[in-house]
DNA sequence: GAGTGTTATGTTATAGTATAACTATCCCGA
DNA sequence: TCGGGATAGTTATACTATAACATAACACTC
C-alpha cells in the first residue's frame, strides 16, 4: 500500500498518458521504439512503466493516430491515408520511414484472398530498401556510410 | 577450457544445426519461433544455445529454404513461389498460413515506389484475418471458439 | 605438417520487446 | 453509498534477438 496516486492527479491532464506518447511520437521525425518512448518520458515521469506506454500506443493505434512498423517494432504518427492502403518504404540506411498510399494495389491482393476463402482483417505491406537521399549521398568516393 | 566439442561429432551430421532446424519446421504443420524450435530440439541436444538456432534460421533464410514471418515471429518453410511475389494469409484463429503468390500486385508497388526514387530490396506482405475453414465453422451455434 | 584464413559452432551474457496479474483510483449512475 | 467500468500504477516475468568471445574444422599454401 502506498500513497503514490493520492499525490498524482492522473487524470487532471488533458488526456493523460495517451496524449504524452503521442506527443513524443509527433516531435520525433521518424519511427520510435516503445523503450525509447519510455526513455523520453521518463525525465517527467520517472516511475513510468511498459505498460503504461503499451496502453497508451494500443489506444492510439485503435484511433487510428498511430501506425506500427512491424519490421522495426517502432511506431509512427499516422496519416490520413486510410489503413488498409498504406504501405511503408523503409529506408534501411537513414532509418526514415515514408507512408505512400498503394490503396489499389493492396485492394487487389485483398480481393484475390477473399476469392480463396479468406476474410482479411488486417494488412501489413512495409518494403525495405534506400530512400532517394541516401542513394543519392553514395556516389563514387562521396562521404556516405557505406 | 571444456571438452565438450572432442566428444561430439558435431561435423558428423549431413548438414548440421541447419539440418535439424530445418527438420522442425518442415515436421511442423505451420508456423514455429526459434525458441519452439530451441524446445524441440532440447531432447536430443540439452544444451543447445538459440544463437544456434538463429544461426541456422538465418543460413536458411539467406538459401531460400526459409521464410519468417515477420508480424508473427515466426517461421516456415519456403515454398517455390519467389520472394518478391510472396504474400502471407495469416488465420488468427487457426494460426495456419498460406503462402500466396501475388507478383503482380507486389511489383507494382515496387514499381511505384522506385519512381518516387525508392530503391526496395525487401518486401513484406503479410494480411491476417480468418481462413475458409474457420469461417465455416463459426455459423450460428457451432462450437467455435468465438 | 606448420601456418593462415575462413567458416561454423559453442558458450555466456545481455539487450530489446511485450504482456500477465494484481492493485488502486476515478467517474458515473443506480 | 454502493458497485461497475475504465484508466492507471506496480511488479514480475515471458518472449525475441544479438553481442562478444572462445573453440574447432576445413582448405589452402608453403
Amino acid at each position: 500500500m502506498t500513497i503514490t496516486c493520492a499525490t498524482q492527479d492522473h487524470h487532471a491532464q488533458p488526456t493523460g498518458n495517451d496524449r504524452l506518447v503521442f506527443d513524443v511520437l509527433r516531435t520525433a521525425n521518424g519511427p520510435v521504439s516503445a523503450y525509447d518512448i519510455l526513455d523520453r518520458l521518463k525525465p517527467d515521469r520517472p516511475r513510468i512503466a511498459p505498460t503504461t506506454v503499451y496502453r497508451a500506443l494500443e489506444h492510439l493505434i485503435r484511433a487510428g493516430r498511430m501506425r506500427r512498423i512491424e519490421t522495426l517494432n517502432a511506431y509512427l504518427p499516422a496519416t490520413d491515408i486510410p489503413d488498409r492502403a498504406v504501405v511503408f518504404a523503409i529506408c534501411d540506411d537513414c532509418g526514415r520511414v515514408q507512408e505512400r498510399n498503394a490503396g489499389a494495389e493492396v485492394g487487389r491482393i485483398t480481393k484475390a484472398l477473399v476469392k480463396g476463402n479468406f476474410r482479411p482483417t488486417h494488412r501489413v505491406v512495409e518494403v525495405h530498401g534506400r530512400c532517394g537521399d541516401c542513394e543519392a549521398n553514395t556516389e563514387y568516393g562521396a562521404g556516405a556510410k557505406a
